[in-house]
DNA sequence: TCGAGATTGTTCGGATGCGAATAATCTCAG
DNA sequence: CTGAGATTATTCGCATCCGAACAATCTCGA
């Protein structure tokens, strides 16, 4: 994963071929920070953690936000998971189909489809998180720890911004 | 796509219901605003800057890595962006197809595949860039201009602890 | 009461996205 | 020179992913 150049490297050429343009490079250096951090975190935790279980990581990511708020609206795990309807309605079909949650009409409103986990999803989210979690701590780690926190602020005001806009 | 309950919310709910198992928090907190920054970031440039082109975003990083580098080799191109080789054949047909870049065989090594812009796909950039930079000017601008670079450094660390695990 | 408009989950079509298998090419020890 | 092993881009099968269209359901003003 790590690019054939240096970070160092690619930030010259960046600079060199975009010299004329009048860009915020600072600006440039966060978001696509932003992004590869993301990304390598990602990879990172599918390939130690969640592969063994064969999960996605949006799989992981629905039983999770079920695991925490269940039962719980479709309409808000993709809120909170940060993707759209149709992504949720497969993924739903996959996960249900292995047996992990279950779906349910609402009696209150028929339009909504409320998700529980089932026994085997629950075993499965108790075994798997704390190893997720020791991943977390870990890549968390290479920060300070008295930074931590204003990392964490920092990303938030930048969630919070931009879902506003 | 910001959530139906407030951050604090949901730290409550996850510290409420994990309460027993001994969690790092402090991690579970950077690694999950992490996630959704990069995601409410990506989703509101996807929405803002690309989607008038018809690019999607992986279609973008594609376009951009070459215009930095070309000509680039594409085991590079999939490196950079942080996707893999094979995820990179699809988006390339789909670029060249609609004229944006080109392939060609490398004369040094029968293997590689040299990827190029055409004039349509260095036009396309010209204009979508600055467009794309006023973007991640108004997002970076969230955080103080004295800690950005410190934000872009922690991203950085992150990055690289993580693709070295 | 009732119907126009809003909201929700699903379906549909098309474009990612990945691991594994494959064919083409290169490397380099013997 | 040569062939076993390494490296590369592509192909294949399948699971996401999304926007738009859709049917079912709810809301609420007239």
């Amino acid at each position: 994963m790590a690019g054939q150049h240096t970070l160092a490297e690619t930030e010259r050429q960046v600079s060199e071929r975009l010299a004329h343009m009048n860009l915020d490079f600072q600006a440039m250096a966060v978001t696509s920070n932003l992004f590869r951090a993301a990304s390598a975190v990602r990879n990172h935790l599918e390939r130690t953690v969640l592969a063994a279980s064969g999960l996605s990581w949006t799989a992981f990511v629905v039983l999770w936000v079920t695991w925490i708020w269940e039962p719980i609206e479709t309409r808000q795990i993709a809120d909170e998971g940060g993707f759209s309807k149709a992504t949720l309605t497969g993924v739903l079909n996959t996960l249900e189909g292995r047996g992990y949650l279950t779906r349910e009409k609402s009696k209150d409103d028929g339009r909504l489809v409320l998700v529980s986990l089932t026994d085997s999803g629950r075993k499965l989210m108790d075994g798997l998180f704390p190893e997720f979690n020791k991943q977390e701590q870990k890549i968390s780690g290479v920060v300070d720890e008295k930074n931590q926190t204003l990392f964490a602020d920092m990303l938030r005001a930048v969630t919070a911004f931009t879902e506003a806009q």
